[in-house]
DNA sequence: GTCTCGCATGGGA
DNA sequence: ATCCCATGCGAGA
């Protein structure tokens, strides 16, 4: 071992009086930190200390103590959410006791039957997320990410089969088979992996040992991607990973956190939460997209081609072969890649990283080999491109077919160990979003719609998924379809008219996106509402259009008198304002006219940090009052009432 | 007319 | 602005 440095990268300090240890490292050992920065450590200040300004920082979903995410330094004092988000240690604990106590079913999937329709409604919500006692822990988690839950519509709801969605969690949709690809410049690549944790064998070694013990050979099990225990409610990724959808998803931010809007737009009943959990209940199936091991090429490959293999599936193909995985790099097959032209496209930097050099567009044979023992030869090559190359392995229809596979799926590309071959698997997607906006290819075998949408285990959100299952395993009704098929799918399916489509997951994001928007919808001012009463519930009607405003929280003081509190957007300051105020999306200290003492972002809130504290918390406690009421029908459109009573009960006693 | 090959195009990152 | 890459498309077989 050569000479001591400290793996503080800002430090560096390669002399100490004392050196500490620091976290775990992904290759086995710990961290060698000097004695500050190892004190530092110990005193879980690491990253307050030396990350202050690096990006990554979110708040715990039910403290809100800020935490460092995606940095290693900080791994063991959080945990990712069950639904979205992040939690520090001491809350998630506190939440999984709960978890277990109450609810025999990791992560409060029930297993009930579901008889009606009317059913699914409320029994796929209690099972999710109340479980049949009330789940308080859940609830936690809940009431931090369902920051907008008044904002759900029915017809939301709706949206979502929720039976199917249920089923979609107890199939295991996804296959994984590999192929060998015989090469002969595997020296190449083997000599220049490997200085990746990710691409070390000891890591491999390390995933393997994380065996799912559901899983049989045969049926490698995706339910809990990431080799989670049944019972633990959370999961933390292996260090470096990027976990798909934390960054995308809709977790709240600080400032959601704690906030009500005043509802305009009729909102649905309590059920209307479910499409915060269906959304969120994709969580637990995430997978893990990995840095890749380190190609020969300087080009960083782009997230979108990491290989997103899941431990499972790393032990699957790891134990079929007898050797060790490490996944170089995947590509979700385009219709031009899956179609009968036998061309896959390959992404350049993937291509110059992973395969052999080629200086001739001719480029060079590569031998193709699975585990069935069938060989297939495709022949690397590129195509000059403007000033670049296209890469693209030609002849790949026949393995392709007998995969059988299909624009969407994903085809990966490893490495496997011992032995340095390279290595060609896939993945199917459980829903094929290209075929269900083609009439030609979307009839289903079994005649089921392709608009009933349901979310996949692997954490996409898709359309039936009946033809994975019962179309494509069955080789003979699919070989001939493909074949036959292929060129009008190719003609159909141009890149023009995928760009007008909305997928799936696109479309959750927009629908998420859109209530956000709705949590921000204030009534247009100057406008009285007429109230018109609908099935017991009470609309305010306006002639004029909502218009967009700053999250406020409503509060009321002891003596009746009701406050509004808006958060600067630079300072994050609470601010306090008359009630009528209606702000715009953004708004600062220095648009506070109201209060001339608290104009600027460098005077002190008026609120201490404690009564702070509790006023958010009251919101989420309220919150999450109403979630175990949910069976009970509310008003909901009592503007800013229940706001009141919120915060009415906090404020009454703590805040004067 | 159909298929294959190779390059061109252009939207999007 | 540059590059990537999905796909179009024309020439030739």
């Amino acid at each position: 071992m050569g000479i001591k440095v400290c793996m503080n990268s800002s430090c560096g300090a390669t002399t100490t009086h004392e050196w500490k240890r620091g976290w775990p490292l992904g290759s086995g050992g710990y961290a060698d930190l000097c004695f500050n920065c190892g004190s530092a450590f110990e005193n879980m200040a690491y990253c307050d200390t030396f990350h202050l300004n690096e990006s990554g920082w979110r708040e715990c979903s039910m403290c809100s103590k800020r935490l460092h995410c995606g940095c290693i330094a900080s791994k063991s004092l959080l945990e990712l959410l069950d639904y979205g988000g992040v939690g520090c240690t001491g809350c998630t604990k506190t939440s999984q006791v709960h978890s277990k106590q109450n609810n025999g079913m990791p992560n409060g999937f029930g297993s009930s039957k579901i008889n009606t329709a009317s059913d699914v409604e409320i029994t796929a919500v209690e099972n999710r997320v109340l479980g049949n006692r009330v789940d308080e822990g859940k609830l936690d988690q809940l009431c931090a990410l369902i920051e907008a839950d008044e904002s759900n519509l029915l017809s939301q709801r709706d949206g979502f089969d929720t039976n199917a969605s249920l089923e979609q969690f107890r199939q295991e949709e996804n296959m994984h088979s590999i192929v060998n690809v015989g090469t002969d410049f595997l020296n190449v690549t083997r000599s220049s992996i490997g200085s990746t944790k990710f691409a070390k064998p000891d890591i491999i070694s390390t995933m393997l040992d994380m065996r799912d013990k559901h899983g049989s050979p045969s049926e490698p099990s995706l339910r809990m991607a990431l080799g989670v225990p049944a019972g633990i409610t959370s999961f933390v990724p292996p260090s470096g990973a990027v976990v798909e959808r934390l960054e995308q998803g809709k977790s709240p931010s600080a400032f959601q956190q704690g906030q009500r809007s005043r509802p305009i737009l009729p909102k649905p009943s309590k059920l209307g939460m479910s499409t915060a959990l269906e959304t969120n209940k994709v969580v637990p199936e995430l997978r893990i997209a990995r840095p890749p091991a380190e190609g020969r090429g300087k080009n960083q490959l782009l997230p979108r081609y990491w290989p997103r293999i899941t431990d499972q599936e790393l032990q699957q193909l790891s134990g079929d072969l007898n050797s060790n995985i490490v996944p170089l790099f995947e590509k979700v097959l385009s219709a031009s890649d899956a179609g009968r032209i036998g061309r896959l496209v390959l992404p350049k930097a993937c291509a110059e990283a992973y395969f052999p050099p080629i200086s001739q567009s001719e480029g060079v044979p590569l031998r193709i080999q699975d585990v069935k023992g069938r060989e297939w030869t495709f022949q690397f090559r590129f195509w000059p491109n403007n000033n670049s190359r296209m890469y693209v392995l030609e002849g790949v229809t026949p393995c392709i077919q007998s995969m059988q596979l299909r624009a969407g799926d994903t085809i990966t590309f490893s490495r496997i160990d011992p032995g340095g071959k390279l290595v060609v698997g896939y993945r199917k997607a459980t829903n094929n979003s290209l075929d269900t906006q083609d009439p030609q290819t979307s009839a289903l075998p079994n005649g089921a719609s392709p608009v009933d949408n349901s979310i996949s285990a692997d954490g996409d959100i898709g359309w039936n998924k009946s033809e994975s299952h019962e179309g494509r395993i069955n080789g003979d009704s699919l070989q001939q379809p493909v074949a036959t098929s292929e060129k009008k799918r190719t003609r159909n399916i141009g890149h023009k008219s995928k760009r007008l489509l909305i997928h799936s997951e696109d479309a959750l994001e927009l629908r998420l996106t859109w209530e956000e928007a709705q949590d921000l919808l204030r009534p247009p001012p100057s406008v009285k509402p007429s109230i018109v009463t609908i099935e017991d519930h009470e609309f305010e009607e306006y002639d004029e259009p909502p218009v967009f405003g700053k999250r406020t929280i409503f509060t009321t003081q002891p003596s009746g008198g009701q406050e509004q509190w808006a958060q600067c957007d630079d300072c994050l300051k609470w601010r306090k304002l008359p009630i009528a105020v209606l702000l715009p999306p953004k708004w600062k200290c220095s648009d506070n006219v109201w209060d001339p003492t608290r104009c600027t972002c460098s005077v002190l809130e008026e609120m201490s940090s404690k009564d702070l504290d509790n006023l958010l918390r009251a919101t989420k406690d309220f919150k999450k009052q109403r979630l175990l009421e949910s069976h009970k029908p509310i008003q909901e459109y009592e503007p800013s009432g229940l706001d009141a009573l919120a915060s009415a009960a906090i404020l009454g006693e703590n805040v004067t």
